[in-house]
DNA sequence: TTTTCTGCAAACGATTTGCATACAC
DNA sequence: GTGTATGCAAATCGTTTGCAGAAAA
């Protein structure tokens, strides 16, 4: 259960709220329990958030759901992920460089989203952060074309 | 004008439409033609398309311009370019291997997106395809993290 | 002629915002 | 106490859709 996440505790975020000048709110700590909670789940809309919310019988509203994926990602304790299909998805930034990093096969024609696994860009990230001042925390690569189905079809 | 780009013309436009039992429309010609006339402008949204347009005295609807984008998406003409800032953009897919691929770096600070180029990838995209059966038409690498202004305040 | 496409306006859905109250510090 | 955060409802904004007329094939 503990070794293969170093995810994000509830010290850690009142630390890095307080380090900005935020509050440490139970709502920003439960939005992000759940992340923990449902680390599985990859890329939770705000939408699915609050559905899980509702399902604890926690009063958080749906506009706080949005305030806080928002601050949760500027502190970079939580990534944004789009896939084009018009609502946002986060998910946990897992900084062990250890991790898998998954990236999407996106079909432009049946918008199928396949995921996939790799480790590449350790050393583009390093290159880069070295020419621009960047501090690179997250990537995310997007590859599209057709699937094997549609491909089919054609 | 015409050795650095094999963009897209009018009678590739008509083959690729017929190909696929689509109608080869004015509309259709003017707004891939906007593509190829700003061509430096990368990364263009609906809005965009629309105003030049607009400035043009075309008549085209608003409704035709987000249809006409999704399909040349579809055909792999355009392609979608995302920065989470709320509107989906688009520019030519350039097929030519040789072409620039340029990237971004996201600040999730401040949200600035800084443009660089790289052509790493040519390796992993054969590997995929042929893995997974997906051909690929184009990728997009995103990297997020803290740009060197918010670093320093900070 | 037949089917697809367009333009308009209305509908939609995700996200944001204003404001009064509640809470963290 | 003081300023920030929350919850609600209304507003916003990009995008989609229904429909009747127009235009490609």
């Amino acid at each position: 259960m503990s070794e293969n996440h170093q995810l994000f505790g509830t010290e850690d975020l009142r630390g890095k709220l307080s380090e900005h000048g935020y509050k440490n709110t139970p709502q920003r700590k439960e939005i992000l329990q759940i992340f923990v909670d449902h680390s599985d789940y990859h890329h939770m809309s705000a939408e699915d958030i609050y559905k899980i919310l509702r399902e604890n019988k926690s009063e958080i509203g749906l506009a706080t759901v949005y305030r806080s994926l928002d601050l949760l990602s500027e502190l970079g304790i939580l990534v944004q992920v789009d896939f084009g299909d018009g609502c946002t998805r986060y998910e946990l930034n897992n900084t062990d460089p250890k991790a898998h990093r998954h990236h999407h096969l996106i079909c432009i024609k049946c918008k199928k989203v396949i995921e996939f696994e790799e480790d590449l860009l350790d050393e583009l990230e390093e290159d880069i952060a070295e020419k621009s001042g960047f501090q690179i925390l997250n990537h995310e690569v997007k590859f599209f074309g057709y699937c094997s189905e549609c491909r089919a079809e054609m």
